[in-house]
DNA sequence: TGAAACAATATGAATTTTCATATACTTTCG
DNA sequence: CGAAAGTATATGAAAATTCATATTGTTTCA
């Protein structure tokens, strides 16, 4: 039998594994502009939740708490404190007793408007560091990994793959 | 002057938001990874120092510590867990008496090479499930990512970035 | 109808993580 | 040499996070 020499043990694993990469890349990346939202007196999640809001103001904690990648006991506590702080207002749907419905106040508004601009801003350069390339196929590259994690599996292995 | 309407504020700002996307990425792709990290009764964070022990077995914590994306004094603290457990051990370096210099025992050899390929199996996974191309592509991408945030940013605009 | 199953949010308690700083050792250099 | 500056690790105490589960409200369906 051909022994399988590579098949077990190059050396380096660590800096070619995808989900290495991919946390080393999100930190990294983030590293800076989540020093910005620190500036503003905001914690990570805090931010996550306000650009949420950005895009659906009155959304639901549980839905909230997906989108923002943050487990729901956490964002309860997370929206209580910012509730107090101010930035947002609960209110009961009226529909269904259960649900809490999350608004942006004023203030709450006024910090989107200033953070997202900036955050926008921030990816931009971080792109622009990449070449021309790289950097108009980064997302939709993120966005093709992250249709598959949702999906099943798609179905049988025939279906294409093939580009 | 031209208004420009889409510049501020498109409603879905976080769908299409790089740091986003990446901190997605990372979770969602991990996330079945890391249950079987689990399953073998270790966190994710001793996962990943056993990862890296098995490319630099004898490294001092706090290279470790950047390796593994764990903050230094928790790394310290995971590293005691773990030789309580018997899956590395701390040894003095005798050249600088500061340092302290892990090393996987057998039991932990054994662990890595359990997991180091099941992981490598599970990347192959979920590669396959992507394009030809994005999966021949998404790695390097990445690596050119974490290049341009190594590096502090590169002299001026003018040396390439023209692929 | 009304009991069982379900869903959304909240909360106590344990665990984990961070932050600042202590400790121990090494290097630098006046 | 020997103080000052620097580096590596450890640790106490505060803060954040998780986990399991309680609570409250809603839907289903016999």
């Amino acid at each position: 039998m051909t022994s399988t020499p590579l098949e077990t043990d190059e050396p380096e694993f660590v800096a070619d594994y995808l989900l290495y990469l991919l946390a080393a890349a999100s930190e990294g990346a983030s590293a800076q502009f989540h020093a910005t939202v620190r500036s503003h007196d905001l914690r990570v999640p805090e931010w996550r939740v306000l650009a949420c809001l950005h895009d659906r103001d009155g959304a639901m904690i549980t839905h909230l708490a997906r989108l923002a990648l943050v487990e729901q006991s956490r964002l309860t506590r997370i929206i209580a404190h910012m509730e107090t702080r101010g930035v947002l207002r609960r209110q009961n749907d009226p529909d269904d007793g259960r649900r809490v419905r999350v608004f942006l106040t004023p203030e709450g508004q006024n910090l989107v408007d200033l953070l997202v601009p900036l955050a926008r801003a921030h990816e931009k350069k971080l792109l622009a560091q990449l070449s021309n390339t790289d950097a108009t196929n980064l997302k939709p590259m993120l966005k093709a990994l992250l249709k598959t994690l949702e999906d099943p599996v798609a179905p049988t292995g025939k279906t294409s793959n093939t580009d």
